[in-house]
DNA sequence: CTACATCCTCAAGTAACTTGAGGTTCAAGC
DNA sequence: GCTTGAACCTCAAGTTACTTGAGGATGTAG
């Protein structure tokens, strides 16, 4: 129980201060207990519970996801089945997403590659980032497995 | 140049009406030209366009990001090596997210599998997603500060 | 020619922080 | 013991990137 503070978790879970206070003012990490100064004390709970919280946030869950996702974590009530579901879910959500990425990368990737070889230091506009990168989009918001063609711009 | 509508152009570029409005006011995509009844005409441009544009927010890059991008696409003055430099820093961002993202794919998927497993119904707070998920973090620090709202695909 | 979806503008609201002002508290050095 | 500078506190306001809503004009199918 190492009895951080703020500064001190903040570093360690690369949240800044001000981040860490708005997160409790929310209710999503917990109030934190004080010191004789006033000043807020943090524990090795607290720094895995902000920990997870940064992770899920980075990868776009909103506030409401995250917090029910902690909610779970903590209620000695809820049953492991609900979890479950509910990290199923998320699951899904983070493939779809590292699916989009894979294929930006991919374009970008590309991209920089044919500078590499034919533009070097030539005027540029007529590079084809734009004919790469912006080749039609996976159907839908692609929650349920868009699919790559060699047509699509995917590839 | 399939001069689309507002809706059309929404509904191939998944994004909302009220977004490309304003893209078009904040100068991210060009001023769209007007139908006799005064409603906005697109063409095919325009999709690619915006493609690029949703692409790039749907990970993080943010708008200035995105706008010097698309400038530097556009511009018949830029040079090529000025782009692929902008290229790569993006690269080497959206690599290091990629990283991030598949250890939380692997975080989730392993507590998913765990779930099975062992705890099937039963009362669940002691479920490893807590120690699994929030397990020290690589570190990288969000270089390009993702953000989530409803429209970028945070679901 | 009448519904009814789609479009327009403008204003206000929202999420998730960030920044700033003005004031305490703590740890180190003299 | 005293001072000084970094780190902390609260509260309020600002920022980014949209979203939602009101109130009205336009386009199109039957």
């Amino acid at each position: 129980m190492s009895n951080l503070k703020i500064g001190a978790l903040a570093k360690q879970t690369g949240t800044n201060a001000p981040t860490i206070r708005y997160y409790e003012e929310i209710g999503l990490l917990r109030s934190a207990g004080r010191q004789a100064g006033n000043q807020r004390v943090y524990s090795d709970a607290d720094v895995k519970s902000l920990t997870l919280i940064r992770r899920c946030r980075e990868f776009g869950f909103s506030i409401d996801q995250v917090r029910s996702l902690v909610a779970l974590v903590q209620d000695p009530a809820s049953s492991c089945l609900h979890a479950r579901d509910l990290a199923q879910e998320h699951l899904v959500a983070v493939r779809a997403k590292l699916a989009e990425l894979k294929a930006l990368e991919r374009s970008i990737a590309a991209f920089v590659a044919s500078c590499d070889a034919s533009c070097a230091g030539g005027p540029g506009p007529d590079c084809v980032i734009l004919d790469d990168l912006s080749k039609g989009r996976t159907q839908t918001r692609n929650t349920s497995g868009g699919r790559c063609s060699k047509t699509n711009g995917c590839s």
